[in-house]
DNA sequence: GCCCGGGATGGTGACGATCACATGATGGTG
DNA sequence: CACCATCATGTGATCGTCACCATCCCGGGC
């Protein structure tokens, strides 16, 4: 084809002008039934479809969000992009997403540069974002949400309450009848992370346990071998929590290797309930993050802000639930 | 802010024309050094950032690359994906998504439609395209690259060999003393699918073995774990090849369940090399499949084509690589 | 001294759509 | 029957950029 038909091309067809056409393909009530069937048809006969581009360049809107993500196969990061997606289809925008090698806040600040340039009409950005730092330096005042952040903030922040998360794993631990839960705890970096260990160290002190020191990982399984390893030396460890499903499965590896069984010798809590968290040896007790969900509700929240700029954000607060399968075990 | 500002504000700014300013901007050889510095500083002081949309709507060209992917949170999916987003940044080019939540053709042509509407440049098809499905009509003619489709077809493909994939798993079984290997495959839909249930039958053919029925999965653990149920009660069942990472857990779980012992009693080898596949119990032998890679040259290939449509794809095969850990052994 | 080539710049008109406003027809009302 | 509200449609300006062509100026060759 030489080139697209345009709306003034529909316009001849149809016989009308072009600004007619663009309000039947807008949905306007001014317009003829007989005018509008006339466009219609002519819109089919040419197969013409609405340049976005032009539409976006005259209107300022792209009908499009940015997504920030860091660039890992996480499974947390691809749930949330997916829940993100469906729900940006569902309606009608577009996602474009930029990936940031790190979490530097130079890094995020280019992918969001990245995306502006791209015209994007508002923001998620699923990569931590600091409290100190302020959102609307870096998005320049465009519509955000954040998924990883703290929801004390002042910034727009969907999350589910990580604390709650880290105390409902922690006293399910307890109620089994362990003296202590360790904890394998994510980057310091990620507010989320923080939240649970906020939370894990809560449920101890409230339960006037002693709080043993924090291992850290990095979301990755190979991390949380590292950790196992440390673990599995120390006969006194019999209940673990650890702060995502992935490092869950490095942990469990390791404690394996060094001959202490999962659940007997010690108990093991995960946290996110990945597709594959059912099928780890055994299967693992865990704490479901409705990853999608967030997605889902970030969108939501963005178009209103997009909508409607003076949107106050009402943090519903998701709780997050045990799932409890078979790597925990009363305290033998 | 009221208003971003253009062209004109900085070759106001600047005291020229917005003519030379799109030529500095554009690193035209033709402007004078004095001019194009004061260019420089006047979009310096201005926070003047080009127009994309603009920019797109006049030269044709949106620099964005739109992904088609099943709407599922498979890691072979996210891993691709991934792949995509970090060749497309260093190339200078946006990514923009659309899922599909079926892999009918309605569906995939869909989702197609929203890209194109998006304005994207490229095409890359991370979902199966049958063989007899004319890419041409599908995309109108974009440059496309399909990430899941067989190499024996005219379109354009980037892929790794599955039947060598599907030979190389079944020979190693073979090799290590099992009369034959069964087969979880992934659903026939998916070209990839059958590319290794082919290497698998064609690897046990050559060797003058029996061929098992297949058994057929949809990629999910628990479809895995189904189909384990079953081979875990035929205790002639010593050697199986999973068609994906993911399954095998969910077949391995299974197997577990019935007391038959992985590798004792029955070898495993899965496909992908999954981030946990290191962690599973036992650490699990599979095919490698380079993910990123393969993401990286779809876009690299789309971006040729989009310079130079007369471009000629060279397929380069990738071999798969077997990664041996602890699932397999010897027949005991 | 004249002419020519080419580097540096500016002006104009698309690109494809929407918006604000203007126009003409219609019909109901006092 | 004059008047005005309301609906249906057209006109012109505009969004921000780049492609194309015109213009100006300078230096060099003959």
């Amino acid at each position: 084809m030489s080139r697209a038909s345009s709306m003034s091309d529909v316009a001849r067809v149809a016989g009308v002008s072009a600004q007619t056409v663009s309000r039947v393909l807008s949905d306007h009530p001014n317009v003829g039934a007989a005018t509008r069937a006339r466009v219609r048809a002519a819109v089919e006969q040419t197969g013409y479809r609405r340049n976005r581009l032009a539409r976006a360049l005259v209107t300022g809107r792209s009908r499009t969000i940015g997504v920030v993500t860091h660039e890992t196969d996480f499974y947390s990061a691809s749930a949330i992009l997916l829940g993100i997606q469906t729900a940006a289809r569902a309606s009608g925008y577009f996602v474009s997403t930029a990936t940031t090698p790190s979490l530097s806040l130079d890094a995020i600040a280019t992918a969001v540069e990245r995306l502006m340039d791209q015209g994007v009409d508002g923001l998620v950005l699923a990569v931590p974002v600091r409290e100190d730092v302020s959102l609307g330096d870096l998005t320049h005042d465009l519509p955000t949400v954040v998924v990883d952040g703290m929801r004390s903030s002042a910034t727009e922040v969907v999350a589910v309450d990580q604390v709650e998360a880290g105390r409902v794993a922690t006293d399910h631990l307890l109620g089994l009848g362990h003296d202590t839960v360790w904890h394998v705890a994510g980057p310091d970096t990620w507010n989320d992370a923080m939240g649970r260990t906020s939370g894990w160290r809560a449920a101890l002190e409230d339960a006037g346990r002693l709080v043993p020191p924090v291992l850290y990982g990095d979301w990755t399984p190979a991390s949380g071998h590292r950790n196992g390893t440390i673990l599995g030396r120390m006969p006194e460890v019999t209940a673990v929590f650890v702060a995502s499903d992935e490092m869950a499965f490095g942990v469990i590896r390791a404690l394996a290797e060094l001959g202490r069984r999962v659940p007997e010798d010690v108990s093991v809590v995960g946290m996110d309930d990945i597709a594959l968290a059912p099928y780890a040896a055994p299967p693992l007790t865990t704490v479901r993050q409705p990853f999608r969900d967030m997605g889902r509700r970030a969108v939501e929240h963005v178009l209103a802000l997009v909508t409607d700029p003076e949107t106050v954000h009402e943090p519903e607060v998701v709780l997050p639930r045990l799932v409890e399968r078979s790597s925990t075990a009363p305290r033998g």
